[in-house]
DNA sequence: GGCCTTTCTTGATTTATTCAAGAAAACTTG
DNA sequence: CAAGTTTTCTTGAATAAATCAAGAAAGGCC
């Protein structure tokens, strides 16, 4: 089985090896910026009884063991992906909500010193950056005439 | 009456001045990064019978208008705040939520390069830094014993 | 293999937000 | 300043994402 890579990731994590936590893990490692419906649908075309309960505490599993991320741009639902640990961003499209990546502008965590941080003791900094992907800058919006 | 700054701006922005949109600009203005429920909130002081949808519509108006700017940190309801066209960022506390506002931290738009925007034309970058405020520094966490 | 803990299933609930229809109010024009 | 047109507000219902809860099932350790 190929999931012997996921399966290998939990143990790694110390969190207990499931059907559904392997199933989560991979798709959204197959499915970048996926939305929880989405994973649920992609773990149900392997393992169709798996509730969307136990999805939502996967990705909250996963999450917080860091083999996930979670981002979720205003007006979104939260989406998660699997590359994490490497300090990049995100581009999201105002027109159809589009995201993609974006590595770290000038190098290394350049953001992260805030000018006047209020005494908050800062471990990150995260960055979306707010556009228009090509497809909706090619087709001009359809308005009502 | 002091309102007659906040019709200013509503006029200003080709925006019907209506109590509700009065009372949200005020409200916002006084309570910077409220959500929707103190906003409401504020709003009833002065004006009982204001339903939430008018508050609804009017945030969306004024935030649409560029009156006001919508910010929602992952896992927070929506928020705004009347500090707009000001590229600054914020903090926000993973304990307790609190935000606070943070200048650009390089001066002048410093993050609005992309490394590679794969294509996107990009017209904002929102940068929230996460932490942890003094408060919730001060108080070791109250585990379950 | 048995036991204890964690996680999953099932099903209901909450909460923020949006949708819809008619009434009311705001700007515009004569 | 009065009538008309459009926008916005009120009322009330609906939606969608996420969470809560109780018991059943499965995972890991001895």
């Amino acid at each position: 089985m190929a999931d012997t890579v996921h399966e290998q990731m939990l143990r790694t994590a110390s969190l207990r090896v499931t059907r559904p936590r392997v199933a989560v893990l991979a798709a959204v490692h197959a499915h970048p910026h996926a939305d929880t419906e989405s994973v649920i649908g992609a773990v149900r075309e392997g393992h169709p009884g798996v509730s969307h309960q136990a999805v939502y505490d996967s990705l909250h599993a996963l999450t917080t063991a860091g083999l996930i991320r979670r981002i979720q741009p205003s007006g979104s639902v939260a989406r998660y992906e699997a590359r994490v640990g490497d300090n990049h961003h995100h581009v999201v499209c105002r027109g159809c909500g589009r995201i993609a990546d974006v590595d770290c502008a000038v190098g290394e965590a350049p953001c992260l010193t805030a000018h006047d941080d209020h005494g908050f003791s800062i471990d990150e900094a995260e960055v979306i950056y707010w556009g228009t992907c090509p497809d909706c800058a090619a087709e001009p919006v359809h308005e009502l005439s």
